[in-house]
DNA sequence: CTTAGGATCGCCT
DNA sequence: GGCGATCCTAAGC
């Protein structure tokens, strides 16, 4: 049995398998954020994932345990938040792309610099901004502050398709969302 | 509504 | 030295 079980989730299981059931759930840094609405998973063997080449510098939170954070910069100027899973040593992950804003709405706000609800956490660099999240919360575990992950309730249904901004396996059907969730950074088809 | 271009920095070759 | 799991703005249709 595995013992990385956080908000009802098995982190050790395989990235789709995670990212599917992460949608629904809540999450908060510092206790601000809301429902996870969109996510990605990329995989070890993946050509799209950061974990492809192999563990790096940048990268070792993949390789490290499941349910732990794993914080990137993209192009110099967003940050992107991602979910350790698989086994330790693996390099898998799932890449948060989208929530639901529903706790500290003002400090999103604030931190975005503007008002539009649908805007503030539509896209993985935004919801980095609005939840504060940087560098520094690189490869923390999840079951901690200032992380906080609350189980879904009842239940949703998951649309999938292929990911975004990837120039590599693009068909690759993982990324999935919240059926008609007017949060996500793009529609569904 | 769609698209093209620029911003900007750490990682990898 | 090149480029990226992105976002914003402005311009065009």
């Amino acid at each position: 049995m595995s013992n990385h079980v956080i908000a009802g989730i098995d982190f050790s299981a395989p990235a789709p398998q995670v990212a599917r059931r992460l949608i629904g759930v809540t999450v908060l840094v510092n206790g601000v954020g809301g429902r996870i609405v969109e996510v990605e998973a990329y995989d070890r063997e993946d050509p799209a994932s950061h974990a492809f080449v192999g563990k790096t510098q940048r990268n070792f939170a993949m390789f490290g345990p499941p349910g732990h954070a794993y914080v990137y910069l993209s192009h110099g100027i967003h940050w992107c938040l991602n979910f350790v899973c698989c086994e330790e040593g693996h390099g898998a992950g799932v890449l948060i792309r989208g929530i639901e804003p529903l706790v500290g709405l003002d400090q999103m706000r604030a931190r975005r610099g503007m008002e539009d609800e649908r805007l503030l956490c539509s896209g993985p660099g935004r919801l980095c901004q609005a939840l504060g999240v940087t560098r520094e919360y690189n490869a923390l575990s999840l079951a901690a502050l200032p992380f906080r992950l609350e189980p879904r309730r009842g239940r949703v249904q998951v649309v999938a398709g292929p990911r975004i901004g990837i120039s590599k396996a693009v068909d690759v059907p993982w990324r999935f969302g919240l059926a008609a969730s007017p949060f996500v950074s793009r529609p569904f088809r």
